[in-house]
DNA sequence: GTCATTTTGTACCAATCGGTATGAAACTCA
DNA sequence: TGAGTTTCATACCGATTGGTACAAAATGAC
């Protein structure tokens, strides 16, 4: 009943994000975009909105494409599988070649003028799901006895942000994966999932014994948590 | 012998900075600058050259004034007392109420477009070099035996590297002090800063039993590092 | 006071910003 | 073959971008 558009909406939208994930919200200018998508403005704007329409939907994108991973991750029945497939997931979603590097979350608009205040307030609220997503997760591994009674899942969670984050910015930075995997073994060795494997051991032991899984703190645990 | 200028280069400068601080370099514009600085467009470009060099200059004024507490952290005798003063110093210069909060050198330029590349590529040039130093002073203390030898300084210090720029992006959404400081909290209780401690109390229970600084590995420094 | 020198404010530059008006082109339905 | 509807390309909008030309104003040297 009228003209078809002649363009495919989804592929269109999925160079967007390439741009917006390159330059950020404010670094991609209307140029860059349509030149990318491979449209004219009157077909962005009849399609998209505008600009932040266009990077929200964007932002949506992003998370189900390339952070799909992350729900999966956190289903994991044990903690140290649920960490250990979300730690390298986001590595490999930084440095994915078919991609710009970094995160989109923290590229798109950690610093901006006042124009750009929303979208950076938008992925202020995304970060920050990320984080209650990971805390309830590691909450659930307390509960489960998978983490010590003691320990604290709010500051576990900014502490394993942090260093998601930090994996980010050094991608954004050009670092490769094999950097990122080296950041992720020293975490997996000396910090949080430390305690999670000495707990894990501590449980294989109590099992053996036939003892309740909770228990006398170890010393062990003591050392490392 | 010559009209004199009307304000304070240092104080203008300094306004300049905490701009580009809060709204990145592209972010900010010539109208924010010079309203910020009180000065007038010809009178910035007379002093500061343009917009990049005086994005330079403000960088320079930000590692003398906000970073110069790495120096004199990474100088500590002992490497607790470095990581710690350096990772708390860190935390403190993101969230000081004096300025704007997280990091000029991630806020300037994650992601931008191409006409801001070269300064993207300053920011990044200056977060290796942070970098090495850090890893030079992990080296320091490996060869001193305050980490065991089979260490890694370049895995710690990016490891490290990323939990200050976690910390950063965190303080540049809104999170406080104490957050920080939970982050740092966790660091040192379970990540590299225990092996550090575990490697003091050994080297302290060496001391008291007089043996020697180097000698077989601990089945306890085994399990945190 | 006059000159040379530098800073100041104003007013402007071409280029680009995000966003649109407009009319031709392409489709479905009648 | 129209009528109706939507997309397309072009050309444009006011506002803002980084950057300057220019002349008045303010100084020290003579």
């Amino acid at each position: 009943m009228a003209r078809p558009r002649e363009f495919d909406v989804d592929s269109a939208l999925c160079a967007a994000l390439d741009v917006f994930w390159r330059q950020g919200f404010e670094g991609a200018s209307l140029t860059d975009l349509t030149k990318a998508m491979g449209i004219t403005r009157p077909s962005l704007y009849a399609a998209f909105g505008n600009k932040e329409t266009l990077f929200r939907k964007a932002l949506d994108r992003y998370y189900e494409v390339s952070m799909g991973f992350v729900r999966e991750a956190l289903a994991e029945p044990r903690l140290r599988g649920a960490l250990e497939k979300l730690l390298y997931g986001y590595a490999d979603a930084f440095t994915d070649a078919t991609h710009p590097a970094g995160c989109l979350t923290t590229n798109g608009a950690l610093a901006c003028s006042e124009a750009a205040e929303p979208v950076r307030l938008e992925l202020v609220t995304r970060r920050e799901a990320d984080e209650a997503a990971l805390r309830a997760r590691l909450a659930k591994a307390r509960a489960a006895g998978e983490l010590p009674p003691e320990s604290d899942p709010a500051a576990l969670a900014a502490y394993l942000m942090a260093i998601i984050q930090g994996m980010a910015v050094q991608a954004a930075s050009g670092a490769g994966r094999d950097a990122l995997y080296g950041i992720i073994a020293t975490t997996l060795r000396a910090g949080v999932l430390g305690a999670v494997s000495v707990q894990t051991r501590i449980a294989k032991s109590r099992k053996a014994a036939n003892r309740p899984l909770i228990g006398p703190k170890s010393t062990l645990r003591n050392v490392v948590m």
